[in-house]
DNA sequence: GTGAAAGCGCTAACAA
DNA sequence: TTGTTAGCGCTTTCAC
């Protein structure tokens, strides 16, 4: 079995609570002897049972990360940056996957108020319409850090970009790149975050005088050959728009690949513009030009928080708001001529 | 609080080891009183506490996954094959990096001791010259199982891919369309992966009558600025190689990067081929010739023998090995005039 | 400065 | 079929 405080309290002829108090490098024990205890501990190995002090203590040692999907550049640059902070605090980061399922968003979060885990980092799934879940989690007091796709009505600390000034930029480089008919390819399921890069995609094209119709905005399935075809359809119309801007990732790259499968030619026939982490967009048929976000200070940042929380209780989290800005990286796909 | 089997006893008037066995869904417990536990249960939303069942039982209801790193398509799709297992099974995924550095992965594998994990998967750090820390854990009698990355020497299950005949159809695959001189870009550290890969590269050679000189074989440093001034002195000498071989993903983007830094042109002056899980690879420009890794399907088989030691002690996870192929997909980079 | 003992929430003998 | 009790490993009063 492994070693315990008992186990080291007996060798040493000391009382197990001596051996605790010990360990903890309480200034109740004698120099002697807290020397005494740590030279055995290390010479056994010893470990602290995980489990009993989270038992006694309330602290789990654990903090969650949920995400729609770990294959996304921006997720996965993300947990790099969650990780080294979590890895600092001596935390352990659990990773839940979504699929951008509610159902599925619903039942882990519900088995977060077990206490496994002492704080939330989030980014919502595309299919949360309803947020009752993420509203009882906070209730029940465990403290949550939305980033990236945050829950707009739940106050919550939230680590976003600026969403609504990058769907600007996006549609304003495009516009300003020749562009008239300018597709906006969102994802089903009403996201705040692609809301917003819609609604400055809209306002660009007021402040230049050109007007948004309806069916030049898509709402992408989660099912990659669904977006497939729906894009395809896009790609296929007589009035085909001459621009397109990816509102995620996913959505960009399949862009590329109809173009690719119908023969359109980018940026001739249409120019693409995709938020998207990916680092190897400049090196994409042709080079891709896109909205960055910076996901590893994103998810460092959420992770910040998030400690701070747990570390005094006295940080209001419902307050906590930062944006940490995009940057328009301009390539070959959107060149004027 | 939380809500606990105390409270659900003295609320029902019952005892709690009449609870704890009547949530298990023992047999010892009446239809009658099992049915007003679980409505009781239910009503309260009341979860167990997993510290203090881990604390009596043993198990901890967590794997670790280690891995050198997130950022890779071969890690983050594996990560979705063992995440989908797990949540299947209710178990919870801690992920751990290492950034390819042997003492965070030292560091990471001693803290298993604890219990904190029932479990490991990992895939080994480009720094593992030393194992001694991985044999630690296994004689801990804690299970493991390699994927990809396995340390050869270690007596423990592994899901690989055929690394061997990958690494022949790799150089084959260019002879076949005429190169010469074709480079293998390695990776510092003596990964038995691209051992394995350069092994059948030098065997494709040599049943091809061909000789492979030192200098072809690079090994690439783990930083990313400097692998870039290794690829481009390699592309900068005389003796230019006609043919590339990329043993991991980050080896191979970078080679492209150096030949549009260099404009050096795809497939003309250089074929290219990598391993790589990059989903966009056929949108390079030029599109990608990979061997691509299953790596889904390896994470989920990695997690499967894994569970199966879990739960059934019985099974002997030394003599696990699983060997699942990977696929050569040609496209444009390795074209042949 | 050190030790004894209670208890965190749960499970598993053993009793009733 | 249900209840009593001990104990998992640790922390934390409270005595000594």
């Amino acid at each position: 079995m492994s070693i315990t405080i008992k186990k080291i309290a007996e060798d040493l002829q000391l009382a197990v609570s001596t051996v605790s108090k010990a360990l903890r490098d309480s200034h109740e024990i004698s120099i002697e002897t807290k020397k005494r205890v740590f030279e055995h501990a290390a010479k056994l190995n010893y470990l602290p049972n995980p489990y009993a002090s989270s038992l006694k203590g309330k602290s789990s040692g654990n903090i969650a990360v949920v995400l729609p999907e770990v294959a996304d550049s921006f997720f996965s640059t993300a947990i790099n940056g969650i990780e080294s902070i979590a890895q600092d605090k001596g935390y352990h980061v659990i990773v839940y996957l979504t699929h951008e399922d509610l159902q599925r968003e619903q039942s882990i979060l519900k088995s977060f108020r077990s206490g496994r885990v002492d704080g939330v980092l989030m980014s919502v799934s595309g299919g949360t319409e309803n947020d009752d879940h993420i509203r009882d989690l906070c209730e029940a007091g465990i403290p949550l850090v939305f980033f990236d796709r945050v829950s707009e009505n739940i106050p919550a600390a939230k680590v976003v970009t600026n969403d609504f000034d990058s769907g600007y930029q996006a549609a304003e480089h495009l516009i300003k790149n020749g562009c008239k008919r300018i597709a906006f390819l969102s994802m089903a399921g009403n996201l705040a975050i692609t809301n917003q890069r819609l609604l400055g995609f809209k306002k660009a094209h007021v402040d230049h005088n050109l007007s948004v119709k309806n069916n030049q905005v898509i709402y992408c399935a989660q099912q990659e050959s669904q977006t497939f075809d729906q894009i395809k359809k896009l790609l296929q119309r007589k009035d085909r728009p001459d621009g397109v801007v990816g509102s995620v990732e996913k959505v960009t790259t399949q862009v590329y690949s109809v173009c690719h499968a119908l023969k359109v030619r980018i940026p001739r026939d249409i120019k693409v513009i995709g938020f998207s982490n990916l680092p190897i967009a400049a090196l994409l048929n042709p080079a891709l030009t896109t909205i960055t976000q910076p996901a590893f200070e994103m998810g460092k940042a959420a992770a910040t928080i998030l400690f701070k929380a747990l570390e005094r209780k006295k940080i209001d989290l419902r307050k906590e708001l930062m944006v940490i800005p995009s940057t328009l990286y301009p390539r070959e796909s959107t060149r004027k001529k």
